[in-house]
DNA sequence: GATGAATGAGGTTTCATTCAT
DNA sequence: CATGAATGAAACCTCATTCAT
């Protein structure tokens, strides 16, 4: 059955293109998940892809544009979740940010085999120009994103706060509690992690009373 | 002229093997700081060191051992680091939580091309039985030289704290820093990272009045 | 032009691998009858088939598992030879033995290079766990199968026979001809090491008296 | 102690150097027997000698030039042994014939591990000129001596014989028992391949009566 | 004379890529 | 479009040889 779409024969193959390179990156993931960055190979990458080894040369420049891709594609997902989950909860920056803490810690970014994908690319961007151009540009706006937030948030409390620092904080408490977590998952658990980030989160708002667990203040 | 200590032709060959081994030790490190982990060869790695290819085969097993002798020294110089640090500040567990930070954030662990080896390192240990090994080894008893400190500094203070979860939080957002600052230097500086935990730990530890930057408590 | 066979790319496809490996391994007997096994490479064994030097790994798992399939392939080329020839001419128990002796001393067992790699392997046998195995189960059947044959003739003509004695001197009598003219083709010729053998099996089964060189009976 | 021979220095010196010379190819033998030839290598020859790496250059040309030497010495060794055993019988030629026959199945040339570098070095032979050659002259002389004492014990017994003839069957088979006793060394018993010689000897002079086994003549 | 550290050529193998089918 | 056969570059490693000590 045709589409109604402009273009339908080029739609119809763009489609099975999309899918095609869909699976592709998929598999270079699944394969990355499997058997490292170091030990992925195109054999590899097209058997988790259930595709024959040739088939990378129809839809991507090469391996390295694959390995791109599939970065890319990891980046894109982490933004929709992102977005997805704090505009579910409103507009009010605490929730916003509560929000962002506990999807980081949820499945499918704290799949402990794609979360080890991702840190496996970040040993790589600092030699990697292309990969290293898309990190730094998720990662700015990410930081721009909760530095916003929380200064909305010191400002709805009239907290004096320091919101580029307090950023540099949140962002790295929750990068580093996320990248611990994948090397050793049996120092905290993923919920004790979201618990570290809610106290500093209502530390620094001033909002240290209602603590829920045993670190009173003050 | 003869030397007078016994056996000086074997104390010298004894030497040039332990000598050879940390010449490839470093220029596994150096190439790896040069090219990244993936791209580092046999050939690199002894162009860096300036010997001939098959001298790995006289002093290691192979390519994959002494990578991981490699990251063994990468290990044994952090821990000597630290503790040197640690011990030079005295007893005073706040002090040497702070000795930790100052060395975390200065040369040779803060030296960009280091510390980028240890990202690459990171981005393997995931899938590298042995990498992993030693690094939980030594993780999991930094974690533990934290929260120690952190519980005696809570304790001399009067302060009631979740020692285990500070202990988390301190180690993770050091980590987290520095990674952060590996993958992007332009984010914060050095001496602002070290800002960010300095705050952390006076404001976890009471001593929130005396705060040296913008960020006024309450 | 459609063919009728069923999925014939699949049929062809097939061919293809099984061609490619009885290439490579008649490479491999190339390689070793001109240059020994010794200096016998992956690429002067691609050479002689003609192919690249990465398709090895296609097809075998390495250049010892070539190598074993080569030797494999000699066994049962030589196995079939002898089949072939005894069957041709028919159930006599004699005329069987002689049929063996004049396969032995012809082509193509006795092409002077297929002869040579015979005796390379033989060379190897010895500390070869895998060709040791192959050539065991060779050898020792077809010890049993020149036995049988004496015990049968014998038995014909009432001659009381050693059997075991028999086939021993039959088997090493004419390997060792066929060796002592592979390492000296000027020693004697084919035809002369077969009549040695026709005597010998004349002289064992009493038929002395046509003796067909000068070598006359008693 | 010096010796009395004359240019003393250098008979020392010869000495010593012809020691280390017969250490080397030793060693090399022993290598052989234990790795094959294939997997000899300068380290596990001098392993075997116990010698330093290096010093094979101070006493032959090279590896190469090492194996033929130890080839020589095992040929000079062999040689050695048959005459001494012949000559120990006198001169009665079929003595002589069965003290090759005794030798051949007895140590040291009987040795498993020495005969199997035998088969070694045979493997080689067909494509190494100097092997080749060093092979050819003994064997030939071999062959030669065995016809020259079988044409003498049949005119002795006024028996018709073609020497040429029954020299290559029994040249032949001699090694061909040998050689399949290295190989698989289950078939028979040395004891038993001495037993086949015998009776191939007695058979072929004529003196069939007194047989020792179960295989009656005629 | 003896050692073993050092070299670099060459062997096997893996792998990304190309291309005929 | 899809396949996997084929290629050849390049990786790791072994090893014979050289040479300073």
């Amino acid at each position: 059955m045709r589409r109604v779409k402009p273009s339908p024969s080029r739609g119809k193959r763009a489609g099975i293109g999309a899918a095609r390179r869909r699976d592709l990156i998929r598999g270079t993931i699944a394969s990355i998940a499997r058997l490292g960055y170091h030990d992925s190979t195109v054999q590899t990458i097209c058997d988790e892809a259930g595709l024959s080894r040739g088939l990378i040369g129809h839809y991507f420049k090469g391996k390295d544009d694959l390995l791109l891709e599939a970065f890319r594609y990891l980046v894109r997902q982490l933004r929709q979740e992102a977005r997805r989950a704090t505009n579910a909860v409103g507009t009010d920056p605490l929730k916003r940010l509560l929000a962002v803490v506990d999807i980081t810690f949820q499945k499918p970014i704290m799949g402990r085999d794609e979360a080890a994908v991702w840190l496996a690319f970040w040993g790589v961007v600092y030699w990697h120009p292309e990969l290293r151009k898309v990190h730094l540009k998720v990662w700015r706006a990410y930081r721009r994103f909760v530095s916003d937030l929380l200064e909305s948030a010191a400002r709805e409390r009239g907290i004096p706060l320091d919101a580029r620092m307090a950023g540099w904080a949140f962002s790295q408490l929750i990068d580093g509690l996320w990248m611990g977590w994948v090397m050793d998952e049996t120092a905290y658990t993923p919920e004790e992690a979201k618990n570290v980030m809610r106290e500093w989160l209502l530390n620094t708002l001033g909002e240290s009373e209602p603590r829920q667990s045993s670190t009173a203040g003050r």
